[in-house]
RNA sequence: CGGGGUGUGGCGCAGUUGGUAGCGCGCGCGGUUUGGGACCGCGAGGUCGAAGGUUCAAGUCCUUUCACCCCGACCA
């Protein structure tokens, strides 16, 4: 993209309605817009790490067998009292309208209620089994307290996925294969390190659940880790008795703040009972099918992912899911000077390369700062020096060091997707 | 929802005992500049979150209300 054709701004103060380090950053580089609290919306730039993500996350679900759709934001009131989760005393955090006829309607939260009835349609035999969906949406959730930038918004965007199996073996099956999926996401956008499977309290679903918490000062959640076993344990389930019953030892424990990546629940039979969802097993017999509900943040995970790479001068996204991978900046004024730029501009897009060029007309002071404000990756500066050389100057976002280096070792660099 | 804080040009802020609303950034025009957010000059832009009240007079005092931030509670 060319910034001469982008309407968003960088600004050199950060806003003083955020205190969130993700969302000052995030405002001030021009990816997302407040709208109101808890609310935002995602510009150009914002927009590119969204979809990186993803696309990320889109590659590992379909590896797993998982079917892409999109449910819809409007759900029927029955289809929850079914299961107990339409009372506001039960659910306190439903948006909800009604249609000019006065049928009152649901704003999505989560799906598993429309999707199982949904899938009523398509499963009725053990040979349409297992099923995985899994959608992108924008979940609404009347939060009493929205924080944390877009760590914890009202709308948010949430990968979901529902399994449906046969059986409880098949079903623990898609479930480790899952957290392995999980795994390799937060690996593919750099938190893999920093990122535990972390026993959790099950909420209204079960007893308990798995969590995926990254370390960071910028999360909401207290774990208790041994980071040699690769163990976590959520605060909320830091006690004896549930110790105890999770088979695991009682001291060891390092306290750390974390902020929830991911949740995945054992479902078992109890939604697709009370919403008539069966199958027909080999022997003719009618069987429940057992589920499984696995929750991925794409705004919260880019929130985290924004706070963990960043320093001073502003974002430092990992290529993965960076906007571009170059940030091309034109220096001086003269012809000769453009046209080499835009020259390697269309170059670096035919090789595959995304770029931001910097063609603005505007101070190099200003072009290097939005450089560094944005996180991307590497920079390249087109100036009459490096016509003079032949040459084109390249640094990463990561280091103060600069080098003079041909076209095609540019591209070579450039391509190096790690 | 309890506690604390903040609302003044697009952004960041100042505004004393009530007396014609300011600064910086950004923006427009002219000029000088051009490898780390340039400089000089001129200029545009604000019913001071909203409503009501007190007063000759309210950004400033009173009441109500809305929004935003933080702590707590909550978080499927």
């Amino acid at each position: 993209m060319r910034l001469s054709q982008t309407f968003t701004k960088t600004t050199k103060s950060a806003p003083a309605d955020e205190q969130a380090n993700n969302a000052k950053l995030l405002i001030q580089a021009g990816f997302i817009h407040k709208e109101m609290a808890g609310v935002y919306a995602f510009l150009p730039l914002g927009l590119k790490v969204i979809e990186n993500i993803k696309q990320i996350v889109r590659e590992e679900m379909n590896n797993i067998g998982g079917s892409e759709l999109i449910m819809t934001n409007l759900q029927r009131q029955e289809l929850w009292e079914k299961t107990n989760r339409w009372d506001d005393e039960v659910v306190d955090i439903w948006f909800k309208t009604e249609l000019k006829n006065g049928s009152k309607i649901g704003l999505a939260w989560t799906h598993e209620e429309p999707i199982t009835d949904m899938m009523k349609n398509y499963i009725s035999s053990y040979r349409d089994l297992p099923v995985n969906v899994y959608q992108f949406q924008n979940k609404l959730r009347n939060e009493l307290r929205a924080k944390s930038g877009i760590m914890r918004g009202r709308e948010f965007i949430m990968k979901d996925l529902y399994s449906y199996s046969r059986s409880e073996e098949e079903h623990q099956k898609i479930y480790k294969a899952i957290t392995d999926a999980y795994m390799r996401i937060y690996d593919r956008v750099g938190l893999g390190e920093i990122t535990y499977v972390t026993r959790a309290s099950g909420g209204a679903f079960a007893k308990y659940s798995d969590e995926f918490q990254t370390i960071t000062d910028a999360g909401e959640d207290i774990i208790y880790l041994d980071k040699e076993n690769k163990i976590a344990i959520n605060e909320e389930v830091y006690n004896e008795q549930a110790l105890d019953e999770l088979g695991l030892k009682k001291d060891g424990y390092e306290k750390v703040k974390a902020a929830e990546v991911g949740n995945i629940f054992h479902l078992g039979t109890e939604k697709s009972e009370k919403l008539g969802l069966s199958f027909t097993d080999e022997d003719g017999q009618e069987k429940p099918i057992v589920m499984g509900s696995y929750g991925l943040g794409i705004n919260r995970l880019m929130g985290v992912i924004a706070e963990h790479f960043s320093d001073d001068k502003g974002l430092v996204w990992p290529k993965s899911v960076a906007p571009a991978i170059v940030y091309l900046a034109s220096v001086g004024q003269s012809e000769a000077v453009k046209n080499q730029a835009d020259k390697l501009y269309d170059d670096l897009l035919e090789s595959g390369i995304s770029v931001i060029y910097d063609d603005r007309d505007t101070r190099p002071g200003q072009k290097f700062a939005d450089a560094e404000l944005m996180g991307i990756p590497h920079r390249v500066v087109v100036s009459d020096k490096t016509l003079e050389s032949n040459s084109f100057e390249l640094k990463s976002r990561t280091s103060d060091d600069t080098k003079l280096v041909s076209q095609e070792e540019l591209v070579k660099t450039l391509e190096n997707k790690s």
